[in-house]
DNA sequence: ATGGCTACTTCTAGTAGA
């Protein structure tokens, strides 16, 4: 089994690369979906379902909104952090296979003196209480999705460029890091992998031509998954198609 | 170089993404 995570940078103009990514990778029993954009009651539920999937799904207008799509059945449905009173639909939380997954879509912050950052502060710290909570009743757990956090200097093509901006700020980083110090690992540096591997290349400037990307799409998993997974990559294959979202899925295989 | 590109909504020009 794969679970799998993409930030589709909305889901009605993403629907068919997603169908066709599905069915092109027919080991992958769950995708996290991020960036729907679509209000629930506009959601494409029986597009997906007639194509042979379960899905659960959290959305809204025009911004955020983030879904599950699986060969499995979908259990145990969390939307958000109970308790954290947040408008926007940023999290989901659910079991397929035996396996607990939260998918997230963390806030961008826009930039270190914009109102979104202290706002992406603490949406961290509510998903960190999530996660400890979660993970004492899921030893089986992975946390995937868009972090809008580059974890290390090497996931950046420029460091020059961003350093000191959003995204890799200390707070954010620190935020990252208390994720592992809960016993979580980062899936994809447990395996070797090509230097200058990204997961987002800017629409502008020919980035993804140039490779000028960040690693800022990551999957967490507890160690008890981790045992379990033998390899961590990104497929950077959806981003060369015509009108592909900026950011491109990353697998993990389970078993 | 504050541009560049894409998606969205509806003051089709302005906001947001990252």
């Amino acid at each position: 089994m794969k679970i799998a995570t993409w930030n589709v940078n909305s889901l009605k103009v993403r629907l068919p690369q997603v169908l066709d990514w599905m069915a092109a990778n027919p080991e992958v029993t769950a995708l996290c979906l991020q960036e729907t954009k679509m209000d629930d009651p506009v959601f494409p539920q029986a597009e997906i379902e007639a194509a042979g999937y379960h899905v659960a799904f959290a959305g809204q207008k025009t911004y955020n909104g983030v879904a599950i799509i699986a060969r499995a059945p979908i259990e145990d449905v969390v939307i958000n952090v109970p308790g954290f009173d947040d408008p926007q639909k940023r999290l989901i939380t659910a079991t397929v296979n035996g396996v607990r997954l939260i998918g997230a879509y963390i806030p961008n912050g826009q930039d270190l003196e914009s109102d979104k950052y202290p706002y992406k502060l603490a949406w961290l710290e509510a998903l960190l209480q999530w996660l400890q909570a979660q993970l004492q009743q899921y030893p089986q757990l992975a946390l995937l999705g868009d972090y809008n956090i580059a974890p290390e200097d090497r996931d950046v093509h420029d460091i020059k460029k961003w350093a000191g901006g959003v995204l890799v700020s200390p707070p954010e980083r620190e935020a990252f890091a208390r994720m592992l110090a809960l016993g979580l690992s980062d899936a994809f540096r447990h395996f070797e992998q090509p230097e200058k591997s990204f997961s987002w290349w800017d629409y502008r400037g020919f980035s993804f031509k140039k490779n000028a990307g960040l690693r800022i799409d990551h999957i967490l998993m507890s160690p008890a998954l981790l045992a379990r997974c033998s390899s961590c990559v990104i497929d950077v294959e959806p981003r060369k198609h015509e009108r592909p979202s900026d950011h491109t899925p990353v697998i993990a295989t389970l078993d």
